[in-house]
DNA sequence: CCGCATCCCTGGGGATACTG
DNA sequence: CAGTATCCCCAGGGATGCGG
């Protein structure tokens, strides 16, 4: 059984509450859309800040930035700069990154499988 | 090898986009912070609208609806209303929900398996 | 109890321009 | 090329009230 506690728990004690705000906080900013779709897009690959625009789709440039600072803050992305002109930043999944990746593979999987479920309650909803 | 392309992909044929956009459409639907929030509350379990709100920390009443119409149009959730007064109306997972719970709680673990490691990874990008 | 509609406001996020 | 900063606008989302 996995530790969830991300929904409403019981206080119990100081520290347990101390790591589910923080763990509340690291699913905040993990799952949004542009942060799941860019850990896809960097997949095993090293990626270049525009190639990653270039990947994905609609992404604006602050949006990418914004979230790839993110990442990084939190350990999920490695950013290399190369001290040349023009500048070169490479972004790579660091092994933590990778383990999310697993899990947003599995969405994507999952989405691709049940697309024409998904289709047919649509049409049957918006009936 | 998963069929991935929610990235940007060669248009190739026709349905192959078609199938393409939708599948984005759904990952954005899905991919936001409080339909897996609600969709993890839910995980096995009937529960009636108040219940969730209440399982939910911080979501709002209309936040709530909104994902829920959203989850019960893409089949995610079944919607039954007894026909009391006053009104019960309790959500569950569908079969495809449940898949996508699979996933949820594979993020879950993540986040309590790196809590560790991502407090640290802020502390040393914060300074 | 549940859900829709309305109002209102904040801040998310786009576009643009400038620096290294 | 990559990143930051500025401006600006619209829609996301909170609060409230009514109706079933």
């Amino acid at each position: 059984m996995v530790t969830k506690r991300l929904l409403k728990g019981l206080p119990e004690d100081a520290d347990l509450r101390r790591a589910d705000s923080l763990a509340r906080e690291i699913f905040s900013d993990v799952a949004n859309k542009w942060a799941l779709l860019i850990i896809e897009a960097l997949g095993e690959r090293t990626l270049r800040f525009s190639e990653l625009r270039d990947e994905v789709e609609g992404v604006s440039h602050k949006m990418l930035t914004q979230n790839l600072r993110m990442l990084e803050r939190n350990g999920l992305v490695d950013r290399k700069v190369h001290p040349t002109v023009p500048p070169r930043v490479e972004y790579t999944l660091t092994g933590p990154g990778r383990g999310l990746l697993a899990a947003v593979d599995a969405i994507c999987g999952w989405t691709h499988q049940h697309l024409g479920h998904i289709e047919g309650a649509r049409r049957r909803f918006d009936a």
